[in-house]
DNA sequence: TTTTCTTGTTCTCTGTTTGTTCTTGCTATA
DNA sequence: TATAGCAAGAACAAACAGAGAACAAGAAAA
């Protein structure tokens, strides 16, 4: 946190920002701002927004954008600081074997970096095949799981097929069908009936090495 | 941590910097730090702060009020010292901003998993536009690179252009020319002269986050 | 449309904080 | 004795922080 030269205020700023985020619905204007931090001047937080803006933590408002918004820089050292999460992830294994993920042995850990995870447990699969190839999950690469059984349409999940078969594909949940998505356009989209498919966890993270 | 002649209260004043950093919320200043340690006068302190600034130690306050900061050599020794084994790798920012790689300030670290790395020294950039896109390399995602100055034919480097822009691609080197090829089918490859071209490191690793 | 209001921006003014420099004096050690 | 390290305090200029006024460009309302 200290790797910025900012004004202490200006820091004072900066974390009320991050921390504060969720209780704006609407990025927060400078009259918005100074009400919740107790200042009586805009002209005055005003300046410490600049400093933010030329330390990258802030979007500067193009005369079209309203309210202070964080830039996705600032968000992610929110990640680096706040979560120390050093514990390694549990590396479970190979997905599209077939077999139910739960039922590999031999489990082994993996230092994942916290930008690659949430807050909640997760684990680390190694993808086989090419089912997610258009969207850059390669044969062979890592993925980040967040272990959990449900899903919003449009997120990439581990999905367990009929209890036999794992596969790492988009849903798309309705009332009757459940749809599966490779990202692949010489693949087929999968249809089932809702309880044929079990949701494992959601994708949050890919790694790949490019040594050997 | 021997290796810079410090005095007796240069050093106190160090260790202390470094086991109480989490004391304060913002860098202290000179008077929260007389108070912190027992001194009466800031003109005293003042001294040994100047002795660790030379000693690289503390960032330089040059008139500026921003209180007494410990420079990233500092603390990432103190990281050192701490793990032995994992160390996390430098992040020291974007790539393809037309600005040669070590001219970015605000190294932050990254804790990345040792099979995306090798071992020799390594930094993590975070890539920006789309010039290794048919390679699953995609605008925002963070690379491993092993730093060295040298590369094979076929290898994806980070390479500097003419001293000025960097950019991640394949690399072809021959005698009288240098091959850089993008793996994107709508962009066009660069050829140059072997000098033109200064390779900065070799890619070694990749990684992703689906969060947000 | 026109009018009013909101929001970001710039400016001046005021007071406080903070880094810096100097001087003085004390203590320990070679 | 000479030298270096350390502490204390005074004094100063620059940086910082806050308030408020005034203005312009969008947004919202009439």
């Amino acid at each position: 946190m200290y790797k910025y030269k900012l004004t202490r205020k200006q820091q004072d700023v900066f974390i009320f920002l991050l921390s504060n985020r969720d209780l704006f619905d609407h990025p927060p204007t400078l009259e918005e701002l100074c009400l919740a931090m107790g200042l009586k001047s805009r002209g005055s937080l005003h300046k410490h927004i600049q400093g933010l803006i030329t330390a990258g933590l802030v979007e500067a408002p193009n005369r079209k954008q309203r309210g202070v918004r964080l830039t996705a820089q600032a968000l992610n050292e929110q990640m680096h600081s706040e979560y120390t999460n050093k514990e390694p992830l549990p590396f479970v294994g190979a997905i599209a074997a077939g077999k139910p993920i739960e039922a590999l042995e031999n489990i082994s850990y993996m230092n994942v970096p916290d930008q690659l995870k949430t807050a909640k447990p997760c684990f680390v699969l190694q993808v086989k095949g090419d089912s997610m190839i258009d969207d850059g999950i390669y044969d062979g690469d890592w993925v980040v799981i967040e272990k959990r059984s449900t899903a919003r349409n449009g997120e990439i999940v581990v999905a367990l097929i009929e209890k036999t078969e794992a596969t790492l594909k988009y849903i798309e949940q309705h009332p009757h069908e459940t749809v599966l998505i490779p990202a692949n356009k010489s693949m087929h989209v999968m249809r089932y009936l809702p309880e044929q498919v079990e949701i494992q966890g959601v994708l949050v993270g890919q790694m790949r090495t490019y040594v050997n």
